[in-house]
DNA sequence: CGAGGGATTGAGATTCATCAATCTATGTGG
DNA sequence: CCACATAGATTGATGAATCTCAATCCCTCG
């Protein structure tokens, strides 16, 4: 088993007490009745934060733990040995990232900050003792794993059917709205956005350079707007459209 | 909630007991210890029949069971307002369909038989209790999760970055693996393959006309070949290579 | 102020979709 | 048992969507 990886800095003092957590009612721990929120704290090994674009995982690797994560974005994605890239999702504060069924196998797949990021750690050793003695997080880590099922099987409907503009639509939709979500900012209709034309093309399974055409089209259209890492939604309701987006889903992924 | 389907056909008598079980080393119920195992024999509601392509399941629709499958295949699908249809994953006996974290939601696909199927149904009433009871069925249906979980990313992996042969040599590889390992005949190189051209072509995000050339392509390369509901497979490193299709994991997929 | 990564645009090639026609296998009713 | 109906498979021709290669531009950062 690999340790923890150089980019990863523990952070010493100062860390977020468990109890505290400003985002516990998106996290793994939501709805855990406080006598039993001691295990996470008691258990969590460390917060570490990390710069941008540092990586947290590789596929195939091993990792003696998993994250939580308290801020930022990171991207997970798989590989192909042509170097081909698919995004598989882009996970934000609340999401669990490096959780499967088999703690001791290899990572399938790779994990990247897109932002500075702070993640709370759990070491995978821990896990199985979790099951047999803490039924409302293994629920919890179960709800959530059923949401990320979701999603994911939404991106195949989306990447398989839909055409380049509704795809790019979908993704920016879904993210503007988890975005949304998490952040409690329901009047703004700007979102920060660190992702590359080559991320957004790497999450649709386009190419960069048809990525930024169709942007063009968004823009020309009115819809959304991409510039200086800032997402800009002009109009929210023809983009969901265009991207078969069921805003009103959104609550069956952000679970409170 | 919607009740049962029509096309559901409960079987009166010669009900297989769990213990009895022939597939219960892929099922939900693995490794569950005999004592626990009453549970599932108690909640089973009911097994049923149908024939082949009947609806078990429909999007946005209300359902009051889930299933695991004891024989048969069938396809997990969503569907777009202008028709087209995305095939999520093929169910093979063993898969459980229909769970879900919030048992009370709408089904968020839709599921169809392509074979006559035999399901073993349980009550998603009865699925908190089970959490609050049965640690060990718990686990297991949070390992099975995690598996589709798995295969659902390299679908999208496939379908997003992979070019049209490679797509089905991948479908193909991966079916192939999965029904060999559950029907325990290494030596055969030939499975019964129920899917028409446009399934596979709803499966990988191609048109039905599109995976006939191909589907041809793959032929004239000695690769495999589809005839009269027969997937025969001629060269499977050659179509595990084509098809970035690591057989290997079978095995994080099929869990023993 | 220069370097470098990302964004933008153009031109041409390729893959895949669409439309349309024919062929084949399978099942059904007479 | 045959004639027919039907669904799926096959092939061709054409066009649209997307990729690839290449050049330039722009912004940010040291």
């Amino acid at each position: 088993m690999a340790d923890i990886k150089p980019d990863l800095i523990p952070i010493q003092n100062k860390q977020t007490a468990c109890s505290d957590c400003s985002i516990r009612r998106l996290a793994l721990f939501h709805g855990i009745p406080e006598n039993e929120l001691s295990w996470t704290q008691k258990n969590r090994s460390c917060q570490y934060k990390l710069a941008a674009r540092k990586e947290v995982y590789r596929e195939t690797h091993h990792s003696d733990f998993m994250f939580t994560i308290y801020h930022g974005w990171l991207a997970i994605y798989k590989t192909l040995e042509n170097g081909k890239r698919q995004i598989l999702k882009i996970a934000l504060p609340g999401d669990v990232i490096g959780y499967q069924a088999n703690m001791e196998a290899a990572m399938n797949y790779s994990a990247i900050s897109l932002t500075d990021a702070i993640l709370c750690a759990f070491s995978r050793s821990d896990m199985p003792e979790l099951f047999r003695t803490n039924k409302h997080i293994t629920k919890r880590l179960t709800e959530l794993n059923s949401r990320d099922m979701n999603l994911c099987q939404n991106r195949l409907l989306t990447i398989g059917q839909h055409t380049a503009i509704e795809k790019i639509a979908h993704f920016c939709a879904e993210l503007f709205y988890r975005v949304k979500t998490i952040y409690n900012e329901p009047e703004d209709d700007h979102i920060n956005f660190p992702l590359s034309q080559e991320d957004i093309g790497d999450a649709t399974g386009l190419t960069k350079i048809h990525v930024n055409r169709t942007l063009k089209q968004l823009r020309e259209k009115g819809l959304m707007e991409i510039s200086s890492r800032t997402l800009k939604i002009h109009d929210i309701d023809e983009l969901c459209k265009l991207g078969s987006f069921d805003k009103s889903t959104i609550h069956t992924y952000i679970l409170y």
